[in-house]
DNA sequence: AATCGTTATATTTGACAAGACATAACGCTA
DNA sequence: TAGCGTTATGTCTTGTCAAATATAACGATT
């Protein structure tokens, strides 16, 4: 097999984390369920883990990426903003970039 | 100061890890002191994990990258092998390049 | 053989993260 | 107003990893 590498990247907004892998997962999950409870079972994580990221992205973000609606129909739920799909598409678009600019970087090894 | 995105690279061997930030770190203090314990209190790293880590690079690579001597002249001591310096000069260079290409990335969010 | 500074390694302790569990709050619906 | 499914949050336990502590092994030097 011989030399790899590899890259995990993260997006910061004023020097705070934003996004970075596992927060994007998350949300994608969001995003395909329309539950914050949902999405964190899919993922198998738990609900208090998923919510504390979610918390955590909301708090780094000055545009709202998601928002959360408690009580009301079907119990509540959570949705992507426009602005929150912009911002995720754009990470994983730097990421995909960033992992095929490394895989055609020589390793000058012998 | 906006959106920023960083990076961590890492170099595997055969699907697993020999070279990361940390333990290029510590090998880079290594080779400036010539000790192990010397290196590990440079970093204020504790003995043992420094050890751990070497023992980890050491079983990864299939070339050794570092040599201990235990006992002997000054009670023994750990050099860096030329091979050693290649890797870890690889290392470098690409998480260099790594970090212009993703600072050179157009970040695309309104 | 005694000393010295280093590497090698086991055992215990402690800190922090993650998870499990429980429960409250919310707001539409019937 | 009772019920439902969801989000919100506190508390306690557990698991994992790092640190602290202690000690052995090594081999040149004296």
């Amino acid at each position: 097999m011989g030399y790899k590498v590899k890259s995990r990247i993260w997006l910061e907004l004023d020097g705070q984390l934003l996004l970075g892998p596992g927060r994007v997962k998350l949300l994608r999950a969001i995003e395909a369920t329309g539950s914050l409870s949902k999405a964190a079972k899919s993922l198998d994580m738990s609900y208090k883990k998923a919510w504390r990221v979610v918390d955590e992205v909301n708090k780094a973000a000055k545009i709202p990426v998601v928002i959360t609606q408690t009580g009301g129909k079907n119990g509540g739920g959570t949705v992507l903003t426009p602005h929150g799909q912009e911002v995720l598409g754009a990470f994983e678009q730097i990421n995909q970039d960033c992992w095929q600019y490394l895989d055609q970087q020589p390793i000058n090894i012998n």
